[in-house]
DNA sequence: GACAATTGCTGAGGTTACCTCATCATGAGG
DNA sequence: CCTCATGATGAGGTAACCTCAGCAATTGTC
């Protein structure tokens, strides 16, 4: 439906798994757009939601990015107001970094579309496929 | 092995198919490096090598990307030596792209390693399952 | 208990891989 | 032949990352 006529026909396991990776993200970023929010912002919402309020510099560790760019993911949410700074009771250097009230809704109205995404996406599948599918992804990752 | 003491624990569909996503992007960069080419750069040279010279814009098409940054890409590969642009015979605007005969060996070459990537990847699952993943990722892509 | 080294965040500025818009030459149709 | 469309590219922009330098606060050492 795209461009691919010819490429489409690729059949090669990293060239067929790519395509799936492609439809997946073109979907996913339809899933963020009520919220205008980009999938770095939505990520760190994730992980706040799930740690809690975290140092800046632990943040970064669990985005998988430099210190000096979390700070602009997070500069990014505190404009939007969903999250806050807060200093660190235990170290005047470090500042913590919290969900606030509308950051915890919207998190979780996320979580919630991405969840439904994800079921319309696999759910073309049989539930053995999907099974199948776990384990062999889980045999590939590990 | 890398960060995700916690992360890797994700077990939904769209975190396991992401996290595979990871590793194999990595991989692919590596497999790269002795190239010192980028992505961007490889998969032009792919195109190339399949449909054989091409107007810089319908080379565009086959990317994915606008006219413009293709430009880029070529001027990059040009560099390299690995293309040469040749006017279009048949219309004086266009510029024919095509792969010098070091282009067509380097093609080669990345496409041998990507091969031998591919199967050391995939190659961790049993014969049966390498069919059963296909078959699942061609039901998702279509 | 002073002070050197380290840590946590951010300003300044760079890179990469894209993009749009304007321009210029060429081509195609009335 | 004149208008409109098309192909490539110059100029300049953006998003998401990066490193390096600097400042403030903390920690380890003697």
């Amino acid at each position: 439906m795209d461009a691919d006529e010819r490429e489409a026909h690729e059949e090669s396991l990293p060239e067929l798994f790519w395509a799936v990776a492609r439809q997946l993200r073109h979907q996913s970023r339809r899933t963020l757009e009520p919220w205008e929010i980009n999938p770095g912002h939505a990520r760190a919402l994730a992980v706040l939601g799930r740690h809690g309020a975290l140092r800046l510099s632990a943040l970064a560790d669990h985005l998988h990015i430099a210190p000096r760019s979390t700070t602009e993911v997070v500069d990014g949410l505190e404009e939007r107001g969903l999250v806050a700074r807060h200093p660190d009771p235990a170290d005047r250097r470090a500042t913590l970094v919290a969900l606030t009230d509308e950051g915890t809704r919207t998190g979780a109205a996320i979580r919630a579309a991405r969840n439904a995404e994800a079921d319309r996406f696999f759910g073309h599948l049989s539930p053995a496929d999907r099974e199948q599918l776990t384990r062999i992804l889980r045999t590939l990752r590990d």
